[in-house]
DNA sequence: ACGATCTGTACCAGATGCGAC
DNA sequence: AGTCGCATCTGGTACAGATCG
């Protein structure tokens, strides 16, 4: 009806809805914020104003008097991939729930510059922290040398000064993996890793490393991939290169120069011992992997069982479906923002433990042959 | 060494920078904004002040007296998919580079109140535009109903007023597939389709269609599935049961009642001819579809040519490696946000041309057996 | 005199129109 | 005419002070 109610060309501001409430602006304020001290008759009438000017207070303006921001940072350098995209998501959606919002920064890994960029981006807009995805430590030094003024939280095991760490316990999560191999039967058992300064990578390592050595099994150095579906791939051909040159060799009876006791030795396991098992250090690399056999006539999980990471929604479906172990990217995504929100002091809420993976067994994996 | 290099109790502001230059604040404004009527020699004395304060406009101060944020609201209703994720990455770095900042609000799918309060988080941070991306046709009227007083602009191939749309011409991906499958010699070609308010997969339906008619060939409608490996898994297993039954009827040489003819006539093609190609919405049910009727001892593409969509990484290696539709999804996000500059008016480009899929053959395709 | 309720004014950090040199 | 400064405005919050029962 009238120019007020259909009202176009501003937004209502605080002093609008103060005149037509009959009070002053502060006032309401004070019932936009839920400050006491307000009368509940005035507060009705206020909040009635509010409702019928549809009245959004603007966050430039508080941001500038605050000095608050209420949103923070996010830096993601993973790509595409389901692990931190899921994380994202999840995270994105707590942060909502605690009426934060999140202004994102998606860099391109292995780029300093790029990261800079994104960090002053971030700062720029006065965001009241910044939390690091998908983490490289390369990419946490730089973050860190830049002097950005606001919290860290960063998705890392290792703990540094000045940051704040959240992470899932990939340590656990890859002696889960290793152990199941090794309760199905298996001794010689390689692990395909991850990228070399990838924080998650390296806790995987260890893992397998461990679980290992606590039953005494050799530790042939892992293979580094990138965590793409090629590099698995290329990993793979060469495994079943060694494989079959191995088979080739027991039934010629001839072992290789290099090796003096013969491939079938079960003890003092000769450095020709053919692999059995595998644990790659995602789902990705582990589907390049069964390709590469499968295409060099081997088939999983007759010739090598194979274990994944992550349990993204594909690895039920591949042939054969993986084993692997599943992370809660929601669960993860829900932790990080609840780290934020204490170290803004928000909530008291302690760091959340890490969480660890949950193995998930499938038809990738079976008794060793014989 | 002095206080002022060093000053951690608060950010430089105009005012400072104007102090030290020996100037006024708001020609320390014109320096910063780049406006004429500015001495050179004034323009360095400023210019090095500020350097030397590490002096940044507050964003706050700024978006509250020009109205504008330069900030543009991300909602991703997609899940962790590759496609979707892809997107929003590209089209984040497309934003930095025009010096605009995203805000996220990810939404779980059918969910109106989730898109409401999603929308209403981003009009409250002043966002200058809202970005849909993987919208449903349900999801775009939802949004449009808010009455949200900036553009949208959303990734659907339907223009509606009020609208602004950039797509894929996923229609004519469709087309390429299908063809691809009719030139091998298929002449029952099925479609798996994304979900039914889906507005890529009402697209693709459309393609596939068009190209089976174009070549008189029979369609049955399209099975509905929902992006995910389990749908694609579940037709799978109606699909190789059918197959099943075919087979065993045309051994018994008993067609079923429903038939008059035989399984095997060419043309008036029966209800029960043998379908033995099938073109899938995307990569995900493509992959269940392969484990469905590898489970049920048939083989791809010796018993069934499939085809995807997207080309996500891992396609390349799945079993059999699948042929598919390559979608330049990192285009497509720089073209999202070129729209969105022209629709804010900062440049003024035309609409890009939609992309068009690139198909990618691999081995998941053959010519049927005779 | 006093606590609850409400108001006036001074900021926050910039942009902008107008006037002055 | 080209440079530059003053005053005013943006939309809120915070604090002191005023009014009232």
């Amino acid at each position: 009806m009238s120019d007020d109610t259909e009202d176009k060309a501003r937004a209502a501001t605080i002093f609008d809805v103060a005149r037509l409430a009959g009070v002053s602006h502060q006032t309401v304020s004070r019932v936009v914020n839920e400050l006491p001290n307000v009368r509940p008759a005035t507060r009705q009438r206020v909040e009635h104003a509010i409702q019928q000017l549809r009245y959004r207070p603007s966050p430039a303006a508080r941001a500038l008097v605050t000095r608050r921001s209420r949103t923070i940072g996010l830096i993601t350098s993973g790509g595409a991939d389901f692990g931190p995209s899921s994380i994202s998501l999840s995270f994105n959606r707590a942060a909502r729930e605690a009426r934060y919002a999140v202004s994102i920064a998606s860099i391109v890994e292995h780029d300093p510059t790029s990261m800079r960029s994104a960090l002053e981006l971030l700062v720029r807009q006065n965001v009241e922290a910044i939390v690091l995805i998908a983490a490289r430590t390369s990419m946490i030094d730089e973050a860190q040398s830049i002097e950005v003024g606001v919290p860290l939280v960063a998705t890392a095991s290792a703990d540094r000064s000045g940051l704040h760490t959240v992470s899932i316990d990939h340590y656990s999560g890859a002696r889960l993996a290793v152990r199941h191999l090794i309760e199905l039967g298996h001794r010689e058992i390689r692990h395909l890793s991850g990228p070399a300064d990838s924080i998650d990578a390296a806790e995987r390592v260890r893992g397998w490393r461990d679980e290992l050595a606590a039953h005494r099994l050799r530790v042939v150095e892992p293979a580094v991939g990138d965590w793409t579906p090629s590099s698995g791939y290329r990993f793979g051909l060469e495994l079943a290169a060694d494989i079959a040159r191995d088979a080739s060799a027991s039934v010629t009876g001839s072992a290789p120069a290099t090796s003096p006791t013969g491939p079938t030795a079960r003890s003092g396991a000769s450095a020709l011992d053919r692999a059995t098992g595998v644990f790659s250090g995602n789902d990705q690399m582990a589907l390049g992997l069964v390709h590469a056999i499968t295409s060099a006539g081997l088939t999983a999980p007759r010739d090598l069982s194979i274990v994944g990471f992550d349990d993204i929604p594909e690895a039920e479906h591949f042939l054969p479906p993986l084993t692997t172990l599943r992370q809660d990217f929601t669960g993860f995504g829900r932790d990080l923002m609840s780290t934020v929100l204490a170290v803004l002091g928000d909530t008291d809420a302690s760091d959340p433990a890490p969480r660890v993976p949950e193995l998930v067994v499938r038809a990738s994996t079976a008794r060793p042959r014989a």
